[in-house]
RNA sequence: GGUCCGGUGGUGUAGCGGUUAACAUGCCUCCCUGUCACGGAGGAGAUCGCGGGUUCGAUUCCCGUCCGGACCGCCA
C-alpha cells in the first residue's frame, strides 16, 4: 500500500501534482453532488473533494472508514487557516475503501464529550483522537531526548529483572507465584534500586534504564500500579554533579520538545525551608502565598491552643477578607481533612477581626499585624500544631488557594530541587524508625556520628526534583561502606538474620570494592503529564488502569482457570469481611 | 479502609413526587456545488445503574448495593 504524502504535508507548492493519500474519514460534508471529506492520519488532515462524477464512489462511506485516494492537488477556492493543509485540497480521481467502520461510541475529535469511563473502555478509539495521539508522541520525544543525553554522557542502558525478590520496606509488592517452586513467589520490582547499585559494584560506572516499576497501592491521578521511571545511577559523582546532569537533561527536554528555555542551575531549597515556606516537600513556587511563622508572638498568650503549640503558622491571602462563611467552612474542612484540629481565621478590615482575638492583648494583635504586614482586606489563616502538621495543613490550603484563585500561570514551568531530607522518620505507631528515602541512602558525612546519639536529626544526601508542585523524582548518594550500611539496617530494626534473608546478596556484594555512587529516578509519566499540560498521568499512558486498579478495556484483573491455579499449587480462599 | 461528587437514548447533559422524560451531538432517510463544528426537512433511538422501602403514584424522596471520579489514609 503506497502513499505519496502524509495528510499534513501538502501545501500550495504541490499544486498540480497527483498524489495518493491514506487515512480515516474524519468528517464528511455532503452537498449532494459535491462532497468534502476530511481525511485524517496520524500527522494531520487533508480535505478531499468529490465532484458530481465521483460522489457516487463514496456514497456509502461513513466516519472512520479507511480510504486510499488518488487525485490532483488543487488550490482551494476558500482557504482554511486552521489546518496546515488549508490552502489546498485533493480533487479525487480514484478511491479504494480499505476498511469499513461501525459508528464509534465516542467522537474522534480533540474535544470529545465522552467521560473517562467511556474513553478507557474504548481506549484504542480515544487514542485515535489527535490530542491523545500527540500526547503519547510527546512522551516518546521526551524519552528520546533523555536517551540521547544519557547515552552522550556515557550511561549504559541495562535491563534488570521484572521477576525478582520481594522487598520488605516501602510499598506493597505485586507477587507472582512460582510454578517450579510451590509456595514461593517472585515480586515485581518497585524500582530497580538494588540492581542498579549492584551494577555500580560491577563497574559499569554509569547506567540508565527506562524501567517499569510496580507498586500495589491505591491509585491517584498521578499514580498508577505500573509506571515508568527513568532510572539513573553514577559512580564517582557527588550529589551536585549528579543534579547538574539531570538539569542539563531536563533543559534539553524542555528545549527540544517544547522549545522552552530553562535556566540552570535550578533553585535549591532544603527540606526545612520548603516546609517552612511552602508547607510541602514538593512546593509549587510559581506563586507566593508563603507560610509565615508566628509562634513566638503567641508564646505567652491567653489562647491555650496557640500558647502550647509547637508551631503556629499563618498564610495571608490578599483581598480575600470578603470570603463567605461557606467558602471559609470549605477551607476549614480541607484543613481538617489534612489532620488539623482547627483552622483559625482572621480578617483584616478596618481593624483585625476574628473570634479568637478576645484571647489576645493589644500588644499581641499589633505584633501580628506588623509581623504579617497585614493590609486591608487580607484574609489570614492560621494553624497551631506540631511543626510538620502545621506546615502540612497550611501547605494544602496554600496549593488549594493557588489553584482556585488562579495565582499562577498554568503554562509556566518551575523546576527546583529539595535537598537535605531527614534520613529517618520515626513511627510512633510501630515504635521504630523508617528510612525516609530508602535504607541505602547515605547520611550527611558530617552527621554520621549523630546516628548513635540522635538519629532523628541526621540529614540525608537525598534530593528530589520538583516541577510545579509535583515530585518528578528522587535520588540520593548511596551508602558504600558496608559497616555504615549494617548500622542503617540496625537502626531500622532489622535483626542479623533478617538482613541476611532480605538483603544478604546485597550486603555481601559490598565487600568486594564498592565505588561511591548515587543516582536518581524520574517518573516519566509525571514528566509527560506536566509537559503536555494533562490533568492525569492516565492521559500519557497508552493503556492505563482506572482509579479502582482495573483496566476497563481488557478487564484485568480477572479470574483464572482452575487448572492454572492447580499448576501453581494455589488454592483460593477469599476472606470476606 | 474513609470522605465527598456523580450514574437519564450511541455520546454528553437538563429535568422533576404525576412530563408524550427535554436539549446538544452522533446515527438513518431526503434536499443542497464551496463546506471545513456546513445548512435545511423528517425519522429511529432511554424499562432514568441495580435491589428494597415510603407513597394512590418514584427517574425524582429514603436505605442498601454496584460502577465511575476527586481527595484522605496508603504510596521507603
Amino acid at each position: 500500500m503506497e502513499r505519496t504524502h502524509h495528510n499534513n504535508q501538502l501545501t500550495i507548492n504541490e499544486v498540480g501534482q497527483t498524489v495518493t493519500l491514506i487515512g480515516w474519514v474524519s468528517k464528511r460534508r455532503n452537498f449532494g453532488s459535491l462532497v468534502f471529506i476530511d481525511l485524517r492520519d496520524r500527522e494531520g488532515i487533508t480535505q478531499l473533494v468529490f465532484d458530481e462524477t465521483k460522489a457516487e464512489l463514496i456514497k456509502n462511506v461513513r466516519n472512520e472508514y479507511i480510504l486510499q485516494v488518488s487525485g490532483k492537488v488543487v488550490e482551494r477556492k476558500s482557504k482554511n487557516p486552521n489546518i496546515k493543509t488549508g490552502e489546498i485540497e485533493i480533487n479525487v480521481e480514484s478511491v479504494e475503501v480499505i476498511n469499513e467502520a461501525n459508528t464509534t461510541p465516542l467522537i474522534i475529535a480533540d474535544e470529545t464529550d465522552a467521560l473517562e469511563e467511556t474513553r478507557m473502555k474504548y481506549r484504542y478509539l480515544d487514542l485515535r483522537r489527535p490530542v491523545m495521539l500527540n500526547k503519547i508522541r510527546t512522551r516518546h520525544q521526551i524519552t528520546q531526548v533523555m536517551r540521547r543525553y544519557l547515552d552522550e554522557i556515557g550511561c549504559i542502558e541495562i535491563e534488570t529483572p521484572i521477576l525478582t525478590k520481594s522487598t520488605p520496606e516501602g510499598a506493597r509488592d505485586f507477587l507472582v507465584p512460582s510454578r517450579v517452586h510451590p509456595g514461593e513467589f517472585y515480586a515485581l520490582p518497585q524500582s530497580p534500586q538494588l540492581f542498579k547499585q549492584l551494577l555500580m559494584i560491577s563497574g559499569f560506572e554509569r547506567y540508565y534504564q527506562v524501567a517499569r516499576c510496580f507498586r500495589d497501592e491505591d491509585l491517584r491521578s498521578d499514580r498508577q500500579l505500573d509506571f515508568t521511571q527513568v532510572d539513573i545511577e553514577f559512580s564517582f559523582l557527588n550529589d551536585v554533579e549528579i543534579q547538574t546532569h539531570i538539569e542539563e537533561m531536563m533543559r534539553r527536554v524542555m528545549k527540544e520538545v517544547l522549545n522552552y528555555d530553562l535556566v540552570t542551575p535550578f533553585l535549591r531549597l532544603t527540606y526545612k525551608e520548603a516546609m517552612n515556606r511552602y508547607g510541602s516537600d514538593k512546593p509549587d513556587n510559581r506563586f507566593g502565598l508563603e507560610l509565615q511563622d508566628v509562634t513566638t508572638i503567641f508564646e505567652n498568650c491567653e489562647f491555650e491552643a496557640f500558647r502550647s503549640a509547637e508551631t503556629v503558622k499563618a498564610i495571608v491571602v490578599e483581598n480575600q477578607a470578603s470570603m463567605t462563611r461557606k467558602e471559609i467552612d470549605a477551607l476549614t474542612a480541607l484543613a481538617k481533612k489534612h489532620g488539623a484540629k482547627a483552622l483559625t481565621v482572621l480578617k483584616m478590615k478596618e481593624t483585625l477581626e476574628g473570634s479568637v482575638l478576645k484571647f489576645f492583648n493589644e500588644e499581641e494583635i499589633k505584633h501580628v499585624i506588623s509581623s504579617l504586614n497585614l493590609q486591608e482586606n487580607d484574609l489570614i489563616l492560621m494553624v497551631a500544631d506540631k511543626w510538620e502538621k502545621a506546615c502540612d495543613v497550611l501547605g494544602a490550603l496554600r496549593s488549594h488557594l493557588g489553584k482556585t484563585l488562579k495565582l499562577y500561570d498554568e503554562k509556566a514551568f518551575s523546576y527546583l530541587w529539595v535537598v537535605d531530607f531527614p534520613l529517618l522518620e520515626y513511627s510512633e505507631e510501630d515504635g521504630r524508625y523508617y528510612a525516609k528515602h530508602h535504607p541505602f541512602t547515605s547520611p550527611k558525612k558530617e552527621e554520621i556520628e549523630l546516628l548513635d546519639t540522635n538519629p532523628k536529626t541526621v540529614n540525608a544526601n537525598a534530593y528530589d526534583l520538583v516541577l510545579n508542585g509535583y515530585e518528578l523524582g528522587g535520588g540520593s548518594l548511596r551508602i558504600y561502606n558496608q559497616n555504615l550500611q549494617k548500622k542503617m539496617f540496625e537502626i531500622l530494626g532489622f535483626s542479623e538474620s533478617e538482613i541476611q534473608e532480605r538483603f544478604g546478596f546485597f550486603v555481601d556484594a559490598f565487600q568486594y570494592g564498592t565505588p561511591p555512587h548515587g543516582g536518581i529516578a524520574l517518573g516519566l509519566d509525571r514528566v509527560a503529564m506536566l509537559l503536555t499540560h494533562s490533568d492525569s498521568i492516565r492521559d500519557v499512558i497508552a493503556f492505563p488502569k482506572n482509579a479502582s486498579s482495573k483496566d476497563p478495556m481488557c478487564e484485568a484483573p480477572s479470574p483464572v482457570e482452575p487448572s492454572q491455579l492447580d499448576e501453581l499449587n494455589i488454592a483460593i480462599d477469599i476472606k470476606k469481611n
